[in-house]
RNA sequence: GGCCCGUUGGUCAAGAGGUUAAGACGACGCCCUUUCACGGCGUAAUCAUGGGUUCGAUUCCCGUACGGGUCACCA
């Protein structure tokens, strides 16, 4: 990382929704390309015809930009080593898996998929420890290929695995990883309709559009060393290496999207704030340095160092998340969490005579997830039905009937006052209860049960006044009064 | 099964030979309070296991167990 310019890139495939874990990757990749000052790339995967699902590109386009991970080079931007989609360099991977034919590293191959079906059930049967391709067609003859080229015998193209010794590669987290070369399969690098595979258009890709460091999910460790042999084919040089690990829905299963919250989209309709999901999925195996641990996207680059990720898989927690979230929302200016929550306040109150801001000042610190909010603001519109149980509480020292007393001593206060706000509220209110020498609670219980009807409301009785305003906190008084019996 | 990787409280995790083994979430308790919440304070709870190495191992080495990954014309 000293002189030479960092790059990194992500590389999705457009098979279907954004996984939280793929996601997270992309955090990482985003985080250490910025952090150092290099570029962030951003190339579509598409070589599987078979998984291509429609739309998923946008919704890859969607996520990152929603998510703060602007690319700076890509399909849609541009940049000096496009094109950025891999349907579209076809003709590259043929020339350099041709290339590599000449040189003596790879083969021709014309096994049909039957035969090496029929391989892979005969080397299950027999239990082999090493179930990899027989490498019958690795020494056919030039004047062989040459016949069967011509004749236009389907093939692929695979890569020549050394039979002995050793491959060593280095990854920033594990160190240095080696593997018996006996153990690695001649694969596949140009498949039958011409297409490349994954790991070998990675390659071509990563070194061609200069990749300095690879980040990826720790299921490519294991073909790592093939990746490492196809760049000192070409005699290139080795990116640097960090795998991560998965996320688990618990200690043994990965989460899957089974579990109903595996994509990006679940986490935004279950109401969390996308800040807050892209803090606590970094948080969700690397550590800061310090005690903090909320962080936006910028401060997340500024602390992020490669050697806190972890190395082993971190067990998801939806009670956790949630608290990242309400505090990621406590601590949005006023303004901003406006025009978050409004959206959803709208959803459950459709009156707009109120006092918003007070609503919001005092729903802010209770928010946890934004979808609570609707349900929280719905007395707003219409009182609901309610029990006078909900008048007695055992510390205020409350019952049906002292509350009935007490809403009927502040009604005329509460009809005296002239300039409605939530200052001008509290000075009378207060100043009744002084002159009647109760404790606060025995009138503000009351109140705010009278102007909610609810257990559980976005503030006290006075902020509850302030928000519903004059007329309809009185009308509600005076309901409460008559429901109480007086 | 072969190979690779991992294992600190319920969860995320710090710690890198000598620590009272951080912190966060959660749980529980207390305080504050105009309910709930917020905030404050506190309590309980962790080094998978057996052997080494060492004056001393959570930390280093080996084995075991457990878990994960990988062995595709998928990425």
């Amino acid at each position: 990382m000293d002189n030479i310019k960092v790059r990194t890139r992500f590389a999705p495939s457009p098979t279907g929704f954004m996984h939280i874990g793929n996601l997270r990757t992309a955090v990482y990749t985003y985080i250490i390309a910025k952090k150092y000052g290099g570029d962030f790339i951003l190339r579509i995967e598409d070589t599987d015809r078979e998984r291509y699902v429609e739309g998923a590109v946008e919704k890859i386009y969607e996520t990152l930009k929603t998510c703060g991970l602007n690319w700076d080079e890509g399909p849609d931007v541009g940049g000096q080593f496009g094109p950025y989609i891999q349907s579209e360099r076809m003709e590259i991977y043929k020339e350099y898996a041709e290339k590599l034919v000449e040189m003596g590293k790879a083969y021709y191959c014309f096994c049909t998929k039957e035969r090496i079906d029929a391989l892979h059930k005969a080397q299950q049967e027999a239990k082999l420890s090493n179930q990899t391709y027989d490498r019958h067609c690795r020494d056919l003859s030039e004047d062989e290929v040459k016949r069967l080229l011509e004749a236009g015998t389907p093939y692929v193209i695979r890569q020549k695995m050394p039979v002995d010794g050793s491959t060593t590669f280095n990854d920033l987290l594990y160190g240095d990883i080696t593997v018996e070369n006996a153990i690695l399969d001649d694969q596949i690098i140009l498949k039958a309709d011409g297409m490349p595979t994954y790991n070998f258009a990675n390659v071509i890709d990563d070194h061609l559009m200069g990749i300095t460091h690879v980040v990826r999910g720790n299921e490519y460790l294991s073909s790592t060393p093939k990746y490492n042999l196809l760049y000192e084919a070409f005699g290139w040089d080795v990116p640097q290496y960090i795998h991560v690990e998965h996320i688990m829905r618990d200690a043994t299963h990965k989460l899957s999207k089974r579990d109903g919250d595996a994509y990006f989209g679940d986490f935004v309709d279950k109401g969390f704030y996308v800040p807050a999901i892209i803090n606590y999925i970094a948080l969700l195996g690397w550590a800061p340095k310090g005690e903090n641990e909320i962080f936006s996207l910028d401060e997340l680059t500024e602390e992020f160092d490669i050697n806190g990720i972890s190395k082993s898989p971190a067990v998801f927690d939806a009670v956790k998340m949630t608290a990242i979230n309400a505090e990621h929302l406590r601590r949005l200016p006023f303004e901003k969490f406006k025009e978050v929550a409004m959206p959803y306040i709208k959803q459950g109150c459709k009156r707009d005579d109120i006092d918003i801001d007070v609503l919001l000042r005092a729903i802010q610190p209770r928010t946890e997830l934004l979808t609570d909010l609707p349900e929280k603001v719905d007395f707003i519109d219409q009182m609901p039905e309610y029990s006078t149980e909900l008048y007695f509480n055992k510390k205020m020292k409350t019952n049906p009937e002292t509350s009935l007393e007490a809403l009927k001593s502040i009604l005329p206060v509460l009809e005296g006052i002239g300039d409605w706000n939530e200052e001008s509220v509290h000075k009378a209110v207060f100043e009744e209860i002084e002159r009647q020498g109760v404790k606060n609670g025995f009138m503000l219980w009351p109140l705010r049960t009278a102007l909610s009807g609810k257990a559980l409301t976005p503030g006290g009785g006075i902020e509850l006044a302030a928000v519903l305003g004059k007329n309809v906190t009185i009308e509600r008084v005076r309901a409460a009064i008559e429901k109480l019996g007086g």
